[in-house]
DNA sequence: GCATTACCTTGACTTATGTCAAAATTAGGT
DNA sequence: ACCTAATTTTGACATAAGTCAAGGTAATGC
């Protein structure tokens, strides 16, 4: 399959690598295929390797004793993750679940490592998108600790913006459940806060599309703002 | 000083380094002294290299628009810090600044990237390390989105007691102030919640020094209890 | 096309935690 | 040892956001 490596040679990851290192890992990569809604891993378990997502879309997600989920990351075409045991040891620090049908490419942990070892810019590309990742977890860490519902949803609503470059409207790409989960709330109180942000003419909401009314009053709820 | 190579010797960064792989680091690193209460870096700062804590201890920490304060890490000697820009570009994702007189060493972003291309297990350290720091985010968005203040501050003391390795006496090496901006709270909470605790023998405080009376209680709560 | 399921919204209520203010305690510097 | 400043504690109060429950809407499969 062509598909495949054109994923794989886009992907930050293998930035730089040339068509023999791709093929090497190709070589090395374990297809898997999963349905919507399936288990790819729990942070129970133990791991042999890594993922890197080449179609679909999957959530990386913790559960609180009481059932409540927070959402840490949600990985499209071109994303590795479940890479954080295969460099400190352990276990996977959460679980990992399809949101849609999806094609995985798994990467067993020694034939990486060895893989990394021979090409430093395997490494420093690694390097890269952990320190990414950490950006992510700082950005989440703050707007959990430091900021209220409306101005993550806010911020969220202009990233998606900046994001799907569409102009004012944005969709959606997951439920606003899910949206819920990932922004550390519930969906009674996002649904009770786009109602609000709709009746301040903020936003438009239809469905899944989402038309940004006042873009600079987002911004300002996003840094700082109260919604009255 | 021999004192310095001691330290970074010692740090996990440098595992498994030469006597001559190490002395090429010092020979890059450049001495920086801070009083206590200095700013090492601001978030809005360009990066041009990261931190080792030789001797002292700092916080990376985030503030609101309103003031109140988040700390993400705090590190001694040994830990590396401020390393994120190093791999991602940009700017530092959040502040640091110093908690007692430090002594720190600058290692200049070029010069370690380097060291890193020639030397593929100071990559991997490198990796080791930025995978822990995931892992430690991991638990504290689990513990500000999924967890109560109670239940984050007896997880901070079991494994506090665990850290210090001291049988049932804790000793608090950050003020109660600064506790709280660590668990994702206020001084006022945290009183009022050591207070809650000591009243339910959990629980006795003596200033910094705390006994954990009900090891078994205050696991349960990390977990998922409930403190009436 | 209909039924079953999942998803979303709204209302009434509870609660954990933040705010503001003042007192009490502790720590540091001269 | 003292004085000032920082830290911590306590109280009264406000509020963001969660819980529980019910109704409505949209989506999916047969």
């Amino acid at each position: 399959m062509k598909k495949i490596l054109d994923i794989i040679s886009q992907a930050p990851l293998f930035n730089g690598l040339s068509q023999e290192q791709l093929g090497q890992i190709r070589q090395i990569a374990i297809d898997k295929f999963y349905d919507k809604g399936k288990t790819v891993f729990l942070e129970s378990d133990d791991c042999n390797g890594f993922y890197i997502v080449v179609a679909g879309k999957v959530k990386i997600y913790k559960v609180s004793f009481e059932g409540k989920e927070q959402i840490l990351h949600i990985y499209g075409p071109g994303n590795p993750f479940g890479e954080v045991p295969v460099f400190s040891g352990r276990k996977f620090p959460a679980n990992a679940e399809t949101l849609l049908k999806s094609h995985l490419l798994f990467i067993p942990r020694q034939a990486f490592v060895d893989l990394i070892s021979e090409h430093p810019s395997l490494a420093l590309n690694m390097l890269a998108i952990l320190s990414m990742r950490l950006r992510q977890f700082t950005v989440q860490i703050e707007n959990l600790s430091l900021k209220e519902v409306p101005a993550r949803l806010a911020s969220y609503l202009t990233y998606l913006a900046d994001e799907q470059a569409t102009g004012d409207v944005v969709s959606l790409t997951i439920s606003k459940g899910q949206l819920a989960s990932l922004l550390g709330t519930i969906p009674e109180t996002l649904s009770r806060i786009l109602a609000k942000m709709n009746k301040q003419n903020l936003i438009q909401v239809e469905g899944r599309n989402i038309t940004l009314l006042n873009r600079n009053g987002l911004e300002e709820l996003a840094q700082h703002g109260k919604l009255q």
